[in-house]
DNA sequence: TTGTATGCGTTATCAT
DNA sequence: ATGATAACGCATACAA
């Protein structure tokens, strides 16, 4: 019930609770044994323990970082996207993970508009801000500007420069992309398919999107338009590819198809299992991110994988290394194809 | 940069600011139509946003509750477990958003030994509470009363009544299993197995266990030791049961395994199905929870469900009514077993 | 209906 | 080396 606050401490010491403050954030240089000493007895007799909360006050700092979930398209509360799609699970269990080195603490939202984004932000007066949509930064960034609070913020997105950005911590979209599509080619495959979110709304599959033409260009390969399949990455637009990769299968003979995601690739293996189809002597299949279902289908996924603890770590890095002064290095990471089971050299006779 | 408060609302309005608070928590009855408008107009126009931590320390309360994730046995971060058991994923996901409508925010961690986790409940002033495992919360709780911090923080556990508890949120873990359990017995199996994790720590697998005794017993069939597979309840626990049942199968023609957790499931779907064996054909298999990768299996897998959502919810509204001042109402939530097709009649040619 | 004074727990400035 | 005073932004008795 009874709170135990510095000035406890400073009592029982027999000092001030200022000296108290001090001595807790080393501040004055030295302290005479003699009240170091008494201040930690009485501490330890106390048991005194920091309030965060005034401390935030105080330092006028919140030590505190939002994540905000890309406008999802089903689903508008966060609690959903991060039980539905599991990068942003790992993600999120990754920036909490770092956060908590630097006493930091994560709060996460969604979709809510930008108005109440906005608000969001500054109600908590963040330290900094992880999105991982340009559009969303761009219209929070202005809209702080507007009213004069220019946002000391850090944007980490998924986009490369740009002016909204403060710094970013992306990945190789492209290269991971060609690096699978052309595996394939190597591998025989000549009618790969490409199953992917909406591309226009979103620059990352956009730009995977591109990987797949290039990768095809540089094998000399047309793209056929048939074999771009779209839909909601979730499990259950994966299930609906999946449907349409069976009539691909059968009237298009398409042997192989590169997911931009693993939870797409996933729903495709629910559909294709179902129909009595095997992995990968029908069909070769492809994911993206490497998340933990990765593993867990059969056969194990072929994948591009992303290092998604490094990519939070540094994207923690960056808002913390803001309010420590240091520049801000955004980076591109690599992303590497790892190979199992899900994907085969093409047979002719199937 | 420049931050807006109430006291520049006051100074726009021409109020005192302690009328604008007044007026934003709707304290003083009524305003005139004149400063009510005038302190909206100046509100608007300088665009103020409470401050959330400042309205913390005044109120004196946090608006904050912790999840507190149970000890695991492999990963010492709580981004691990988060990661590595979609239970908890799924159930922090679901406290978010509960917690979201109270305007409250939630914070995690995990095992990190009694001092520390006392410590980080202080820090934060926490009004509330959950954890996995009652002995944490037991000792959390007298570590408090040790230092005469009578911690007003509801405990919300999966344990039931104990003294250490405010309230808990529980569900019927035996009649979970014996559903099961009698569910393939009925299908006519007669050498089920069990799979789960230790027993002896963890008091929600030692109801499981004794659900899935009680259910041989009342089938009359007797409990041979060799059927009971502990390790770690997670993908790799799962599939290294997965092996012991692959030498059960062929030596002892056990032909159905219940587990204690989808996630067990889905390692012993791994080995199975990579030892060439079929589901439910060489063996049926029942899992615990529903989670999302219930669905993705292939085939689907027989579960037992928890309303999840709901559970967490219920356990996020404890805390508030402890505030509010409400009674705490715990609650033993309905399980029901889902019939999918992982599961089919015992066949004695095989 | 509105305002004064005080407090929440901590940090920061500037003396001493 | 230590301390008095103010500040962080807001809320709440109590007065007026």
């Amino acid at each position: 019930m009874k709170r135990v606050t510095i000035k406890d401490i400073a009592r029982e010491a027999g000092t001030s609770y200022v000296t108290v403050s001090h001595y807790l954030n080393k501040r004055g240089e030295k302290f005479s044994e003699e009240t170091a000493a008494r201040i930690e007895a009485a501490i330890r007799k106390l048991g005194y323990i920091p309030n965060r909360t005034a401390r935030k006050l105080a330092r006028n700092r919140s030590y505190t970082l939002g994540v905000v979930l890309p406008p999802a398209m089903a689903s508008l509360s966060p609690a959903r996207l991060l039980r539905d799609n599991p990068f942003y699970t790992e993600f999120f269990a990754a920036v909490q993970a770092r956060a908590w080195e630097y006493e930091t603490d994560v709060v996460v939202t969604g979709d809510v508009g930008d108005e109440a984004l906005f608000t969001w932000v500054m109600s908590y007066q963040l330290d900094g801000v992880i999105l991982f949509a340009s559009e969303v930064a761009q219209r929070l960034k202005e809209n702080g500007k507007q009213r004069g609070q220019h946002l000391n913020t850090i944007f980490v997105g998924l986009e490369g420069p740009s002016p909204f950005l403060d710094a970013w911590v992306t990945i190789d979209e492209v290269s991971g992309i060609v690096q699978a599509v052309s595996y394939l080619v190597s591998s025989g495959h000549k009618r790969i398919a490409f199953a992917t979110g909406d591309y226009h709304t979103s620059p990352v599959n956009a730009a995977r999107f591109s990987g797949y033409q290039q990768a095809l260009a540089s094998a000399n390969l047309s793209l056929d338009e048939r074999f771009v399949l779209v839909d909601e990455v979730s499990f259950e637009g994966g299930r609906r590819i999946g449907e349409r990769l069976l009539v691909l299968m059968k009237n298009a003979r398409v042997s192989a198809v590169v997911c931009v995601a693993d939870i797409l690739a996933a729903g495709i293996y629910k559909t294709l299992l179902r129909a009595g189809k095997r992995i990968p002597r029908d069909l070769s299949i492809t994911g993206f991110d490497d998340l933990g279902i990765a593993s867990l289908l059969e056969p194990e996924l072929t994948t591009v994988r992303q290092d998604i603890v490094r990519r939070a770590a540094l994207c923690v890095d960056c808002i913390e290394h803001a309010y420590q002064g240091k520049p801000l290095s955004s980076v591109c990471l690599p992303v590497e194809l790892v190979l199992r089971r899900s994907t085969a050299p093409y047979r002719y006779t199937r």
